[in-house]
DNA sequence: ACCTGAACACCGTTCAAGT
DNA sequence: ACCTGAACACCGTTCAAGT
């Protein structure tokens, strides 16, 4: 029943605890415990909790990797940008699945063989699309995590719902932040009821992601 | 000699912890330490450590509101692009200064007063340009923490030096990522001898921005 | 080779107690 | 009102010891 511990099962069971607790519940104590083990165990198979971090890294873009080798799209001149379009929103679905991942990745500073190989299909596509290397390298850091499928969205005005209440503090707010209240109550008023709240993120998501595409699409040669 | 404590003198104090010895240094021990003071007593001015991070947040943002409100620019019309392109790399060098601050920005998720009134300048600067409420909102998410002068760089081949040691890794893994590498290496030979390394990371924020804010511009009315 | 128990040095934080 | 000492519950990690 209790199968010896491997790298391999620490790093998956490290994506199922913080997938059930968020990342504040990966602790090395609590991954040896789903894992029917003593938290010092665990360094047996991994030097220490970074390189758990690391490992997680991998194992969410092993994921990504397995969906979108599985795309099979034209990508030779003009149709690069379909296939980077459709690459990116597929890793981005894997996101979704973990929404705590993105912190980690982060976080990391170091490469992974995963990762690399991410990277490496992203170049293929575009050195289809006829861009050369000097632009592709541009094109890497200008998309930046937007590459792998996230983007940090700092403060937003809320993902809940438009209440009562908030347009309310919105309506506090007027003098001190005359611009920024006028443009929330627009878009609230656009869409009085929306479940989806203030921003639907895939929606921003994907606008973000084409004026990135489309303005590197014009520089091809 | 010992100023009493305030809220004000502790978020301004972990600031001055963070820059000295890393976001890692900042812990409330060490915070009350430089302050003369026992962990315990800034519980009497902070609710918790969480608190003193949304702090910090404030202590930057207004630094960087300081100096962006010293430009002085025209912004109708086409100016826009001008002006909010000035407004983005100043606030820039100040994380250039604070190189540990953007983790705690994207640690964050509620606002605060600080980063509304940079917001709302930056809102009012896209009218100006004659953006919609609409369009404005949308550019923001698609700058995302590019607005405010920084992005995440993931997985960075390395912004040390390219010695003979990384390019001969990089040969190494030819076979495993032949675009990945090829692209490397051209880069590597087009500047050989770079003291700024594999990327010049003031380059590829310009470059990125100015693929986002070219790509807005073209959206106007 | 693989796993563990006890222990260490560190966190953030509570709480009752000082002035 | 402001500050503190002792203590608690939690970390990651070391190290010697088990099988």
């Amino acid at each position: 029943m209790k199968r010896p511990l491997t790298r391999d099962r620490v790093l998956r069971a490290a994506v199922r605890v913080a997938d059930e607790g968020g990342l504040g519940a990966l602790t090395m104590r609590r991954l040896a415990e789903v894992l029917g083990a003593e938290a010092m165990s665990l360094y047996y198979h991994v030097r220490n909790k970074e390189e758990v971090l690391d490992g997680v890294v991998e194992v969410i873009t092993s994921e990504i990797n397995d969906l979108v080798d599985k795309i099979d799209l034209p990508s030779e001149g003009a149709a690069w940008k379909a296939a980077v379009r459709t690459r990116i929103l597929t890793a981005r679905e894997v996101f979704l699945r973990h929404p705590w991942a993105t912190g980690v990745f982060e976080s990391r500073t170091s490469s992974n063989p995963a990762v690399l190989r991410y990277n490496d299909g992203m170049v293929r596509l575009l050195r289809d699309g006829g861009f050369t290397h000097d632009q592709i390298h541009h094109a890497l850091h200008a998309l930046g995590s937007r590459s792998l499928g996230f983007t940090q969205e700092l403060f937003d005005p809320g993902t809940g719902p438009v209440t009562e209440e908030s347009l309310a503090a919105l309506r506090g707010m007027a003098d001190a932040f005359p611009h920024l209240v006028s443009m929330l109550t627009e878009i609230a008023h656009d869409d009085p009821d929306s479940t989806l709240g203030w921003c639907d993120d895939q929606k921003e998501f994907e606008f973000g992601l084409d004026l990135i595409l489309d303005g590197l699409d014009r520089l091809r040669a």
